[in-house]
DNA sequence: CCACAATTCAAACGAACGTTTGAATTAACA
DNA sequence: TGTTAATTCAAACGTTCGTTTGAATTGTGG
C-alpha cells in the first residue's frame, strides 16, 4: 500500500516546499509556510515525511535521482558506443550537464536549479550526507571517464581540474540570475544551447591545459 | 568617541560570530550560542551591531574590505607598471587569487573563507545587497582587465567567461574538505603553490580557448 | 453496510528565537 | 572626587518554531 504513482497531499508538500525553499533558503521556510501554501494540514508533514529534514532530503532526491540516473545512462551509452575506443572530452562534459540544463527548461526545473546551488554550501549534516549519497558514486564514474580521456595527467593533477571543473559548473547551474544582473542584460542563461558550448568548451580548454606549467613572470610575488 | 582600534567585546562577538557561522551556518547559529561562546552578555549583539543582520554584516565586512582593497592595489600595481604595455593574463588572475589564498594561511583566514564560500548562494536580502556591494566594482575592474587581455573575444563571451571563472574560483577558495575527501586525500588544499598555480592555469587557458567553436561530433543529442 | 486502516484536522506542547528594558557597573573627564 | 556617558548585565517580552496528540474524516475490502 506504501506509496502510490502520485499521491496528492505528497506532491503538494513537495512542489510547495521546493518553491520556498528556493525563494527564501530552507532553514528561513517554516513549516507552516509550506502547508499553508500547498494548502495541506501542518501535521502532514510529519505525517509522510517523518520531520523537516525528512521533507528536505525528499525535495532533493525527487529531482536529484532521476537526474543523475540520466547522466550515468548518456555516460554508459558513450562508453559503448565507442567499445574501446577514445572518447571525446567534450562527450562526456556534455553528458554531465545537459541533463542539468534541460532541466532547467520547465518552471519547476528552474526553481529547483537555484536550490541545488545551496545544498553544497549548506553546512547541515543531514544535507551532507545526502550529497555523498547522491554524489559520491558518479563523480567517481565521470572522473574516471575524464581521466582516460587526458592520460598525460596524474590522478592528482586530475583531481584538482575536476575541482573546479565542478565549481565552474555548480556556479552556472545555479546562479542564473546572477550572471544576467552582472552582465547587464547581455548573457542569456535561458539559451540552453549558447550556455552549453560556452561551459563546455571553457571547461574543456581548462582540463587539456597542458600540465605542471610553472607559472610565468610578473607575478605579484610578495608585498609589503 | 565612536570606535577605537580595538574593543575587545566587539572582536570577541565577531571571532565567535565567525567560527559559528562558518561551522553551522548563519540561520542555524543563535545569538546566545554567539554571545556564550564569546564571553560576553547577550544583549551586547544588540547594543554593538543593533541587529543580528549587523552582526553578520560586520562579520563579512571585517575581512572582505581589506581583502578587496588588497586584490584592488595588486591590480593597480599591475597597470602601473604595464604602463600602456600587454598585461599578462595569469598575473591579472594571481591578483585575485593569491590575496584569498594567503587568507587562508592563518586560521581565522580559514574559517571564514569557508563562511565565505555560503555567501553566494544564501537567499537572505541583506547578504544579497551587502555582496553586491563589495564585489559590483571590483568585479567590473577585474573583468575589463580581462578582455583587455583577450581583445579577440565578445562583450558576452567575455562575460560568460568570467562567470565560468568565478564559479572555479569561489568552489576553490570555499570548499577545503571536499576536495581533499573526494581525491582520497591526495590533493593537499593548504599547498598554496600548488592550488595557485593549477587553479590559475585552468582558468587561463579557459579563458584563452578560441571563441565560437561549434561542439563536435559525439554529442549525445536528445534522447527518448 | 460494516469494520478497519489510512489520512486529515484543530489544537496544543515545550523550546528556542531575536529583541527590549531598566537597573547596575565601569570608564572618562572635570 | 563628583558627574556623566558608555557599557554590561539579568530578566523578561512576545513570537515563531518543529513536533505531538487524539479525535474526526475519508477511503477500502469483506
Amino acid at each position: 500500500m506504501e506509496r502510490q504513482a502520485l499521491h496528492p497531499t505528497k506532491d503538494r508538500l513537495l512542489d510547495a516546499a521546493e518553491e520556498l525553499f528556493s525563494d527564501r533558503g530552507i532553514d528561513a521556510t517554516s513549516l507552516r509556510a509550506v502547508t499553508s501554501a500547498a494548502g495541506v494540514n501542518l501535521a502532514s508533514v510529519n505525517y509522510h515525511f517523518e520531520s523537516k529534514d525528512g521533507l528536505v532530503r525528499s525535495v532533493f532526491l525527487r529531482r536529484l535521482e532521476p537526474l543523475n540516473n540520466e547522466r550515468l545512462e548518456l555516460l554508459d551509452a558513450l562508453e559503448i558506443t565507442a567499445a574501446g575506443t577514445a572518447i571525446e572530452l567534450e562527450a562526456i562534459l556534455d553528458a554531465w550537464v545537459l541533463p542539468a540544463l534541460r532541466m532547467g527548461q520547465s518552471p519547476e526545473g528552474k526553481r529547483f536549479k537555484r536550490l541545488l546551488g545551496r545544498i553544497y554550501s549548506e553546512p547541515g549534516d543531514s544535507l551532507q550526507t545526502l550529497l555523498r549519497e547522491l554524489f559520491g558514486e558518479i563523480l567517481q564514474r565521470f572522473s574516471a571517464a575524464i581521466g582516460r580521456t587526458l592520460p598525460e595527467l596524474s590522478a592528482e593533477e586530475l583531481m584538482w581540474r575536476v575541482h573546479f571543473m565542478l565549481g565552474a559548473m555548480i556556479h552556472t547551474v545555479a546562479d542564473q540570475p546572477s550572471i544576467r544582473a552582472f552582465s547587464g542584460g547581455l548573457c542569456d542563461p535561458s539559451d540552453i544551447e549558447g550556455v552549453r558550448r560556452r561551459l563546455i568548451d571553457f571547461v574543456a580548454a581548462g582540463l587539456r591545459s597542458p600540465p605542471a606549467k610553472k607559472t610565468t613572470g610578473q607575478s605579484p610575488g610578495t608585498r609589503k
